[in-house]
DNA sequence: GCCTCGAATTACGTCGATGTCACTCTCCGG
DNA sequence: CCGGAGAGTGACATCGACGTAATTCGAGGC
């Protein structure tokens, strides 16, 4: 939406990530990428698959999302719900994502920045609240990024190095 | 652990509930009821199924303890991490049930009073948090026994009746 | 333009968490 | 003491979410 990312017919090599390092650096399972692509969970947004020997292309902001899936599947949350959420998640995900935390609460999805919005909800709600911040997300992105591919590592954009010098592996 | 309530081998008719009668209350199906108990995750306190013909008998605790189990997955949350957590869940829960939330961070559980706490473990945390409120947990399976069994109400420890008023079905 | 390498696809298997249904056995009332 | 109702059991099927292995086919290097 920001950049010239319109599906191309054919992206510069070294544009994007390919599906097998979009696994590896999210830290999922090759077939996982594939199962999610298939099933429109998470389609590449950069070049889909058009048959046996075709390339897929993720964005960075593919990475995130998948990296998001896999933490609330880390959580114990069942792929369903991810479904759900990450319809609402798309459509109200902007820049600022290294500030929100992601709110699932029963059915319904929201985007908070502060504790004390939680505790609301906490209140007000009668049901179970799954809570993801999705600052950790970016930042286990990226320190996965400069770990495997420093090269590229500039596919974040800047401004949130200095949040990656946290990540270990 | 308080009243005397150790295996017996004939429970007074009336006392504690049965297998499809839990089932109801807690608004799950007979056959998850079945699968839970067979699999360790909540098992019939008062009487275990003998073979064939046998009759499970349920005391109030376990209704709260399958209400638990339901809200969790209606919250989307995989059956294999609840297991995770009742290990835990059983060993400290004690009667401020009304008052307390049960807090996943990953493999470990917590039991937290206040909002407060939540939010240091959001700052302090990398992944996702569960949380449930137990206050919630007991006043629909009162709410569901009154409704279903107004009679049996007397199982539910006086002093929380007030807390019933909100449940509506 | 061909050839190979790697990425997608297909086919098949698996495992957990149930739904369905027929069957068996215990308990309780008559 | 006997018969039926109801509760547990077993066998089988299902569905989602993958794992594994073999197969195919596009894309870039030569």
């Amino acid at each position: 939406m920001s950049r010239q990312e319109n599906q191309r017919s054919a992206p510069a090599p070294g544009e994007g990530y390919g599906g097998r390092r979009a696994a590896e650096i999210v830290g999922i399972t090759y077939r996982q990428l594939d199962y999610w692509a298939r099933t429109g969970l998470i389609v590449p947004s950069l070049a889909t698959a058009t048959g046996s020997g075709s390339r897929r292309r993720y964005s960075y902001r593919d990475l995130l999302e998948m990296r998001a899936v896999k933490s609330l599947l880390d959580a114990g949350i069942r792929l369903e719900l991810v479904r759900e959420v990450f319809g609402y998640l798309r459509e109200n995900l902007h820049e600022d994502v290294a500030s929100v935390n992601l709110v699932i609460s029963g059915k319904r999805s929201v985007l908070v920045q502060t504790g004390d919005e939680i505790i609301d909800l906490l209140a007000k709600g009668q049901g179970v609240l799954n809570i993801l911040p999705l600052a950790s997300v970016k930042a286990q992105v990226d320190a996965a990024i400069i770990e495997l591919y420093p090269a590229t590592a500039s596919d974040a954009d800047a401004g949130v190095a200095d949040s990656v010098a946290t990540g270990t592996a």
